[in-house]
DNA sequence: CACTATTGTGAGCAATTACTCAGGTCCCGC
DNA sequence: GCGGGACCTGAGTAATTGCTCACAATAGTG
């Protein structure tokens, strides 16, 4: 298990090609092997062993094996983050579909490379305080940006902003995940068409009255 | 081997009553021990030291650690099959809204008492054949029956029904877990007004057309 | 009570796993 | 080429865990 050792840091920088190179090779079988096995069966040894790489080198990069679903995730989330501010920027001029879409578009594309990992990552990854607030900042940043999109554009309703906004991002988060590594996985171009239909006629409000369900 | 029942049933049938009182606890200690601490982590050591018993009485009545789980998780989906069965006579001649709300009260009620434990018995359940095909059977009745009601109710419409039946099952479910086990949950009677709404309007039709989005 | 079937006990085994360390190999500046 | 640091090696360690088995206690029956 974890010994409780001060940070999930690499222990040293790399000063030599090589050695960055190894971290690289690190950093792709762990990727593998987790998909492959889970987090649990996803032994240190196993990764190392895909690595071609001798189990002590392992751990002169990572410091216990929690670090290195760390990096991974870190990694996944900065790419996340780092489209949706290029998307953030497009204005939000444009029909309440097509943003929906684009975002929609967005998190589908960031989950098709490798979903079995994603799905690894959210549902396995230990549980430790570090993790836990690079998620949260991610779902924090993702709400926010879904609020103001409720309540900056036109075509958009809701009674309880905050709620609302959570609920989209859960809901699209939580189903490309599901559907996508499900056993019997949908088609991506169909799902991303329901859900876009799903989340406007949400959003712009029911076939009867304008404002959101009564309290 | 044991008769074809499968490998994870219990290994003896009680024929005492202090047999059957040694089961129980084994399972009310096996429920608060992997909501606590996971499945990983829910040894079977701690959970006979919680059910104050010796861990040979409990592999005694299960072959292993997954078929406590598996026991568990079996009935909890007895319990939604058997409510989802009282639901479907009440008959689908009431207002849309209403079916879905009866639909999405179902789930939430079925997972207040203890989330966590529904947390992890979904995702960190061991994939053993026999849990995905009590969980995959569960998931297609549930599909089923929404699939009918799009189907036959008046105001629902949809341009792909099966898509839309799964879309609807996986949103329901993934986000009462998700949202309720949450570190950061949200009050459930919110919840099911957002999703009831999100629901209708999604079914009954968007703003402008009547059909389905476009394909 | 005597006898048997049922139920309960818990020390310990076998397997697994995260992680260490003593000592090797390779690279680079001088 | 040579010294020192960066990098790599992999058998071994300590700890954990699922699970067994020889035995003890209890309940039911005559």
């Amino acid at each position: 298990m974890t010994s409780g050792r001060g940070g999930l840091q690499p222990r040293k920088q790399p000063r030599q090609a090589r050695a960055e190179l190894t971290r690289q090779r690190i950093l792709a079988a762990a990727a593998h092997v987790f998909a492959e096995y889970g987090y649990a069966a996803g032994t240190t040894n196993r990764i190392a062993e895909r690595a071609q790489i001798s189990i002590g080198s392992l751990y002169q990069y990572y410091p216990n094996k929690d670090a290195i679903l760390v990096e991974l995730l870190t990694r996944h989330l900065d790419v996340g983050m780092a489209a949706a501010a290029r998307q953030q920027e497009e204005g939000p001029l444009r029909p309440l579909e097509d943003v929906i879409r684009g975002y929609v578009r967005l998190a589908l594309d960031n989950h098709l490379d490798d979903p079995q990992l994603l799905r690894v990552m959210i549902e396995q990854a230990p549980r430790s305080p570090e993790l836990l607030e690079k998620t949260s900042r991610y779902q924090e940043t993702r709400t926010a940006y879904v609020r103001k999109l409720i309540e900056d554009h036109p075509e958009s309703h809701a009674a309880d902003v905050h709620i609302a906004a959570r609920l989209v991002v859960s809901t699209v988060e939580l189903l490309v995940h599901q559907l996508i590594a499900a056993p019997d996985p949908l088609d991506p171009a169909r799902l991303e068409n329901e859900l876009v239909t799903m989340l406007t006629r949400y959003l712009a409000g029911g076939p009867r009255g304008e404002g959101a369900g009564a309290p």
